[in-house]
DNA sequence: CGTTCAATCCCATAAACATGGGGGTGATTA
DNA sequence: TAATCACCCCCATGTTTATGGGATTGAACG
């Protein structure tokens, strides 16, 4: 047996989805409620859902910040989100909340059952269109190196930089003067157009090198 | 009609796939490699594939390797890998390489044909296994505050360092004396193990705060 | 009520950094 | 051959950081 919970300010879908899940075989859905408040009123550790089905907009605190406070409070519910966005800010900001599934609005009822089957059996259910999105992600578009104006010694001082060495010791890793460290970082200013260390350290990191 | 292509090594499995996509309605599937080299040296601008199922313990250049080539020269081709490894090295690296579907082995092959038809469609096909592994990476469930020791006011200074702001920057944007935050970056500097703020910067973007 | 702790400020000194200038070499290329 | 360009080195000057010492305030906790 499954036991679902769900949070959705909208009577309609709600209800929809309580009654379809509690029609099918294993499935028992009696957690229902329509703010992030009403559910951290009433939910009792001793009678938890396993899955958590969640809309983002919701009166009240916003599903995204419910989440959190409900995976710090009772870290064994999974999550997944239920909704009709599907820009990568908030595909993004719920996986990190801690959600482990993201389904947009159009998705079928029996669809949402698998969903919910595949979640307890260690899955993460996704809309395509999500699915998509959280991979872009990891290789977006904009290609990088082509766009570096980085010679390959400056590129090898970024990395000292980086790993938050002085000009001293960065100059003994590449076995040059500090004066020709100096100089490189000169030119690093220069070409990405910034005033300091921080600066370079952060854009690399972000992978803008 | 969707025309694929398969790199895979194994003759029976490479095989096995080819012949099967081709017995289906709107399916061609006439592009078949043991390796990336063999890839590469027949592969033509004229007639390519629109996706590539990719294996990635292949002999000679490895799947990772392979994908960053096949993308950098024809990045419309939408690559799929199809492996046995599940770790998320493995994974990260894939994605990063220019994947934008990770199926496991043990797939069926009517499963690998929706596979392809979603990924032409706009999704990202993933073994269940695969996405839960994708979506961990984004809430890794080690916490992150749980473990920071630093206080709020510590925090917000060292979002003025990853920002690349001087102390006095600082100072002005968080309306106290420079004196104040040269203080508290002291005690990051205690808290942290650390000696400089791109020790900071790094960790602090690394998420390691 | 005293203790602790985050947060606010001040001072002083040495080290590290930013920025400007000035030289060179060797390889590539127009 | 002259021009670029990456790379190497040196100097001088002023600014910013790092690190040590202080002090005060208010909120929180037993």
């Amino acid at each position: 047996m499954i036991f679902v919970g769900i949070v959705e300010d909208d009577d309609l879908i709600r209800k929809s989805i309580q009654d379809f899940l509690n029609r099918q075989q294993g499935f028992r859905c009696d957690w229902s409620y329509n703010s992030i408040e009403s559910l951290l009123l009433h939910l009792r550790a001793e009678s938890l859902p396993q899955v958590l089905i969640m809309d983002l907009g919701l009166p009240g605190m916003s599903g995204i910040d419910g989440m959190k406070l409900i995976k710090q409070q009772y870290p064994q519910i999974d999550l997944v989100v239920f909704s009709v966005y599907n820009d990568p800010q908030k595909i993004f900001d719920s996986l990190c909340a801690g959600a482990t599934g993201y389904l947009l609005k159009n998705t079928p009822l029996d669809e949402i059952k698998s969903a919910v089957e595949l979640l307890v059996n260690g899955g993460s259910p996704m809309s395509p269109q999500i699915a998509r999105k959280v991979i872009e992600f990891f290789a977006p578009r904009g290609k990088r190196e082509v766009t570096s104006p980085l010679s390959s010694k400056e590129k090898e001082i970024v990395v000292g930089l980086v790993d938050g060495l002085s000009y001293k010791l960065i100059a003994d890793r590449l076995s040059i003067s500090i004066e020709t460290v100096r100089f490189h970082i000169k030119s690093i200013y220069r070409k990405l157009h910034v005033h300091g260390k921080a600066e370079v350290i952060s854009k690399s990191l972000r992978g803008e090198i």
